[in-house]
DNA sequence: AAATTATTGCAAATCATTTGCAATAAAAGT
DNA sequence: ACTTTTATTGCAAATGATTTGCAATAATTT
């Protein structure tokens, strides 16, 4: 399970000619051990504790192109606040949704199959095609409810 | 129905000691003409057209009063390009959904009280308290299909 | 080991959005 | 109506996340 998404990229990477630096290698660890949502920023910081040459650019380029190649997904989670900074998710961008705790900026996964049941219903209703499916729940988690 | 939300604005405004300008009022006039979803840039366009003197950052003053004072909704949606642009939703922010054209960016708003439901087994299951629910389906229209 | 070229670091550019401030114009007081 | 008060505007400059051009660096190939 560890490694996964470097073993994945590493494969793409071979296979168009691309080069597995020291530098992808620790941004793609850090995705699958920073868990939760980071931004490119918090990538940086962790990163550049290993490596302090590290550059934004490289990390966002990196980030860009997992991205394109449907390894990891960005978003925003709109909060009153931090309304334009992306996040990155290492998981598959497939069926699985977020709630964000709008108190402590938590983030939990979920996934339910009504959410097909809506987009099978919507397609159905309207005659377009549904790509994908992104469910946003906003609230309080247990913690900072009182 | 039309100037629903000029009138609840005029009235919050009132309640606070602010003042109907005339820019407030094309810019909120514009968010009912407008329908679909638009940037604060497309929102200053329009408005330009029949006040040349407004500034954008008026349009965007008002608008982030009116979210504040959720008359209205911000959001981005996320094609691959596109990703810092705020869209304003003159609807209520509750309970309305949106299906995204990745094609021709057409936006269609439905509701599905399935939601509701995903929304409560998600609330039962984890104890967290769920104060709103964001749904977006990217696909393609029926006449981007083809 | 030399040649090739993908990738990096750096600095500058973008672009949407925000903010400080002096000028303007609603609304209130006279 | 006329002055005063102060919310709101326009303008220009600041911000902050993200992107990009380019020369330097380092994987891979020869």
């Amino acid at each position: 399970m560890m490694g996964a998404l470097l073993d994945e990229a590493t494969e793409i990477l071979r296979s168009r000619g691309g080069r597995m630096t020291s530098q992808r290698k620790r941004i793609l660890e850090s995705l699958e051990l920073l868990g939760s949502h980071p931004s490119a920023d918090e990538i940086f910081a962790f990163v550049s504790q290993s490596d302090p040459t590290l550059n934004l650019s490289t990390v966002y380029r990196t980030l860009r192109w997992l991205e394109q190649e449907g390894l990891i997904s960005a978003r925003h989670f709109h909060f009153d606040e931090d309304r334009r900074t992306d996040r990155f998710d290492a998981a598959s961008p497939i069926d699985h949704h977020h709630f964000i705790c709008t108190e402590c900026k938590s983030v939990i996964e979920f996934d339910n199959r009504l959410i097909g049941e809506v987009k099978n219903q919507f397609s159905r209703q309207t005659n377009c095609w549904v790509q994908s499916v992104s469910v946003v729940l906003y609230g309080l988690c247990p913690n900072c409810q009182k």
